[in-house]
DNA sequence: CCAAAAGTGTTAACAGTACACCCATGG
DNA sequence: CCATGGGTGTACTGTTAACACTTTTGG
C-alpha cells in the first residue's frame, strides 16, 4: 500500500495545528439521601484555589511506536488516579465532547467529559485517598456554579441532565446503590436524582414489577435501621 | 494575573503530544419512505475509493490571534461545504467523540461525529451539488458496513441508534418531512427510522393529540397523492 | 365497481397517580 | 403506646395495542 504510504507521509508533514485534548469526569454518588459530586482543589494556575471536575490530558503517543491510549482508557485511568477505586467498580460512560474556543486560558484544549457513578459504600474511600485534602464530595444542589473552574459549570449540568433522563429508562440507579438494598434504598435514589419525592407505594409497585421482570432478586438477611427492618434485594446483572 | 500568565507559558512550552482533530458528519433523510445517509466517494488515500461519511479537520487557531472555530462552528461549516444546503436549514446535533487509536492510519485522529436531518425537499439539492459525482444518498438498511472507511461503519450505526431512541421523546421527525405534511407523511418517517410498521390508526390518534397540544397545527390546502386527498400541518416552533 | 389510502370508533390490557390503611419495631 | 418507616390494597385515570369499520378518491 504504498499509495496510503505516501499519503500518510504528505499528511504528517502537512501538520494542520492540533488542539490538546483532555477528558473530564463526573463523578456522582448518593449519600445521605443527596446527589453529590467529586471536586477537586485546583493547586495550580489557571483558576488555583479553584474547585473543578477531575480531569487530565489524554496520552496519545508520538505517532510512531508510542501509539498511546484510547479515549475510554483514558477516562478509565483517570478515574483511577483521582479516586483510587478498583477498576470495574464503577460505571463510567462518555457524556459530551466540549471544545468552545476560549474555555482554557492556555489555549485550544478541546475535552472529553465522562460521568461516573460510584456506589455510597465505596464513596468514602475516595476521600480518604492519597489526595484526601483536596478531593471532596460535594451536593450537587449546593455547587456555587460561578466559582468552578473553566467551563466546568457546563459539564455537570449537562451530566445532571443525562443521568435524570436516563434514570427512567435505564437501570443506573443499581450503580448507586450497595449490592444488595432495601426498596427505600433504591428510591431515595431516584428522588436524590429527581430532585423530588416519588410515592413509596407506586414506587413499590414499579419495583415489584422489575423482580416478577427478574430484573431484580431478593438477597437473603434484612436492612436493619433502627425501625422495621426491611427486605434486601440485589440486581441480576446480563 | 502574572501568576496565570506564566502558568500559560510553563504549559505552552510543555508541548504535549496532541491529536488531530475532526468533524465527521452523519447525514440523515428519509426518501421514499426508506432512511438515507450521505456518503462521500474519497477521492484520496487512505480508503481511496471508499464510501465514507463527509467531515474534515477542525480549525484550531495558532494559539495566538487566530482562535479557531468553535467545535459546532466546525460542524455546520463542513455541513455548507459539503452538502450546499444553507445555514439554519438543517437540524445539527452532536453524537458521540470516537478516539481508538489506530482508528486512522494516519496517526492519532479523534473525531467528535455529528448528526444532521435534512428535509426531503431538499435533498436532491445536496447530490445535486458541485460534488455531484462524488455525494450519494444511500441506504441506510443496505449500506455495506464492511467496505466503509475508517470506524464509520460504527459512527453511522451509534448515530441511527441515536435517532431511534430520540424519536419517541424528542420532536426530531419534523425535520424529517417538508414544511408541511399529512399524517402519513409524518407515519412513514417514523415506519423509516424504526424500521417496522406503526398501526395508522393508533399513529393518527398520537398525531391528534399533537394537535391539541399545540404541537402541530392545520395547515390550509390538501395533498393530493393520486388517492383520496389527505389534510396537511405544520410544526409549531416554539 | 374496485383497490387503496384517508379517516373514525371501540375494546381490553396495562401503567401511573393519589390515597387509605395495616404491620413491625425501637424508644 | 406511639411515632416511623415497611408493606398491602384499591379506585381512578390515561395510554397503548389490536382491530373493525366507513369515506373518498382515481382508474
Amino acid at each position: 500500500m504504498s499509495d496510503d504510504d505516501d499519503a500518510i507521509a504528505a499528511w504528517r508533514r502537512q501538520q494542520y495545528p492540533r488542539p490538546a485534548l483532555t477528558v473530564d469526569l463526573v463523578v456522582f454518588t448518593v449519600l445521605d439521601a443527596d446527589l453529590k459530586v467529586l471536586l477537586i482543589r485546583r493547586g495550580e494556575a489557571p483558576f488555583r484555589h479553584a474547585w473543578a471536575l477531575p480531569g487530565g490530558f489524554v496520552r496519545v503517543g508520538d505517532g510512531g511506536a508510542d501509539e498511546g491510549e484510547d479515549l475510554d482508557a483514558a477516562a478509565h485511568r483517570e478515574l483511577v488516579e483521582e479516586t483510587g477505586l478498583p477498576e470495574g467498580s464503577v460505571f463510567l460512560e462518555q457524556l459530551y465532547t466540549f471544545g468552545r474556543r476560549g474555555r482554557d486560558p492556555r489555549g485550544r484544549v478541546v475535552t472529553v467529559a465522562y460521568y461516573a457513578l460510584v456506589r455510597p459504600d465505596l464513596a468514602p474511600l475516595v476521600t480518604a485517598g492519597t489526595d484526601a485534602e483536596h478531593a471532596e464530595w460535594r451536593s450537587v444542589a449546593h455547587v456555587d456554579r460561578a466559582t468552578l473552574a473553566f467551563d466546568h459549570a457546563e459539564i455537570l449540568d449537562t451530566a445532571v441532565e443525562r443521568i435524570r433522563g436516563k434514570l427512567d429508562y435505564a437501570p443506573i440507579a443499581f450503580d448507586l446503590v450497595p449490592a444488595t438494598f432495601s426498596v427505600s434504598e433504591l428510591r431515595a435514589v431516584h428522588e436524590a436524582i429527581k430532585g423530588e419525592a416519588d410515592d413509596p407505594s407506586n414506587f413499590r409497585r414499579r419495583f415489584r414489577r422489575m423482580v416478577e421482570d427478574g430484573l431484580i432478586e431478593q438477597a437473603p438477611g434484612k436492612r436493619i435501621t433502627g425501625r422495621r427492618p426491611a427486605a434486601v434485594y440485589r440486581f441480576v446483572r446480563r
